[in-house]
DNA sequence: TCAAAAGTGTTATCCTTACACCCATGT
DNA sequence: ACATGGGTGTAAGGATAACACTTTTGA
């Protein structure tokens, strides 16, 4: 192979979109089987809904997403916001590092009700936990973290060149999930996939690496995790994060609600959500008292015990409070 | 003029930094003079740093963005963290509406200690109130909030064309400016300037719209609030309510800060950023308290009053709570 | 009759907020 | 002496977290 000059790469400008909803309390993501963009050997793999940035189109980035999103897959979004932009050379596009094209993806966070309507052909509803297993904690951390994760975790602290370094990777693994001391924080699901990324212990990591010629040993039993293409793992991560952190500030939960629910219910959500099991009872309160719901007359009785009051989101709410959300274990102190 | 047909506008990526930081009690940002891409007239106005995105360069944006303030600036930044994407069409990009360029702007925030040695050429430290002068909320609220901007807040609330609107806007107003019985929000930044934008009240929104060919009777008294090149205030307004949101939960400030401070130092710090007084005493143990500072045996005499003992930041707290940050008033009910 | 879920009530604890008050230094 | 800022103590109120317990339905 022979070193030639080549022209400056060109930028390629994409939008992304994270598709959130829950159902039967489980969190779920939109997503498209497909060659994944960043794997030479052209597999297939999961992926985000991506449009390219039609410069000429629609007045808003925003705009443009709902637009696309409407075309591939019948979903009319709701609740939208812009999460970041991932421009990192060597994680999102397909060919040699050096190739001759940059990618940038900005990347959106939707809330959606899953309905039967929508999705179209290709698109699939997966759910969120089966990419980061190590999310759901509302059963106590599932097994393999205290018996694979952490002990991988282990040996790369531990592979440290120098004790600087090895200090360094100890307290980010400490404070990322809550070991040595350090209390699990739901919220840092990026941190948590970052470090596992650096660490070599998701699959994107090896792919990327192979692609940029380094050598590494095939990892003899991947962790738990399904991976995605390019740098899609990451992009959910950011979304889960997003949604865990402004949970407790924003209204958003209702937003992947039906108009009007059971106080369950909007606790399930919750809980799918954030990752942790939430007392009832507290939890009742909070809501109540915060003044985030009210009670309308009706009550749904299918649900399996004593029949339930149907509540609706108030939307005064936030007129009266400041930052109004639900409220987790543990926020006041930290 | 003849119509023709156009060639698809082409993309251009650009990265922005929105540089903070207090020097006297007064938060800054590091603004360049320049020639508004936005204004057709090609008027002169502050712009912040600006740099086009090297698409063959550096591996990640922040790499790219650190090493051109450097070349520019001569800062070497700490802290930086993405901000957002902006890519309205018609606020950004020069010439006309539908013109032949399509330009996204990656905004980042940092924070720097304001030092002699940085700052090269033609870049100067401006006073973030002297283009958000309604943040400022540390003597009260200035005295145009009242006497200016909330009567023509309401002109244009009774300006709405039917009564649903109408109520939006109450309502918009009421959560953003605190009124009606509504609590103002320090963190509400960007809603503030958005609404204000919409409304038509700061000169930008006058700029585009009559580079948009919409016919506007000039404003008599423009608002308080001096304007930036294209859509820089804007991201001048989402950099400072991060700030506001992140120290909270996030031991920022001390990037703000020299390694020794007063209390006193501290304090001033958060109340410049956050647009309020703060209690002292409270204040003070809520910080010590927390673990968030340790005090060195060392004085400072030049008080002005009793000498004051010297703090440094605790990295440890980092790892002992969850969400270390200093809290301000009215954080837990709302 | 029992399981499952809906609801109610109470209490201890911690955090926030708001006071009042004393200390040390420079002018 | 007094102004300025540093620093301590304490008490009221509110919110959270952890209990135990009753009620109403369907199977």
């Amino acid at each position: 192979m022979t070193v030639r000059r080549r022209d400056p790469p060109r930028i390629e400008v994409g939008l992304n979109a994270v598709i959130v909803a829950v159902t039967d309390h489980r969190p779920r993501v939109l997503t498209l089987p497909g060659p994944d963009p960043a794997d030479p050997g052209g597999g297939t793999a999961d992926l985000l809904p991506y449009g390219p940035l039609d410069p000429g189109g629609d007045r808003t980035l925003d705009l443009t997403l709902r637009g696309w999103v409407r075309a591939q897959t019948r979903l009319d979004l709701g609740y939208v916001e812009q999460l970041y932009t991932f421009g990192d050379r060597g994680r999102l596009e397909g060919g040699a590092p050096d190739g001759e094209v940059r990618t940038l993806s900005v990347a959106y966070l939707a809330l959606a009700r899953e309905s039967g309507s929508g999705s179209a052909a290709r698109a699939r509803w997966k759910e969120i936990y089966a990419y980061l297993p190590w999310e759901d904690g509302r059963e106590g951390r599932p097994d393999f973290f205290d018996r694979v994760l952490v002990p991988r975790l282990e040996r790369w602290i531990d592979a440290a060149p120098n004790r600087r370094e090895r200090e360094e990777r100890r307290d980010r693994a400490a404070v990322g999930f809550g070991l040595y001391g350090s209390d699990w924080d739901g919220d840092r699901v990026l941190e948590r996939y970052e470090l596992l990324y650096g660490a070599g212990l998701v699959q994107e990591a090896d792919r990327d690496r192979r692609r940029a010629g380094v050598s590494c040993e095939a990892d003899p039993a991947p962790l738990p995790g399904r991976p995605m293409g390019a740098d899609h793992r990451r992009m959910l991560a950011t979304a889960l994060g997003r949604i865990r952190g402004k949970i407790r500030y924003r209204p958003v939960v209702f937003e992947l609600l039906p108009p009007r629910f059971t106080l369950l219910q909007l606790q399930r959500v919750v809980e799918a959500l954030s990752g942790v099991e939430l007392h009832k009872q507290n939890f009742r309160r909070l809501v109540e008292r915060g003044g985030l719901v009210e009670g309308t007359g009706e009550v749904e009785s299918r649900t399996g015990g004593r029949p339930a009051e149907l509540f609706r989101f108030r939307r005064e709410v936030l007129r009266e409070r400041r930052a109004p959300g639900v409220g987790l274990p543990g926020i006041g102190s930290g």
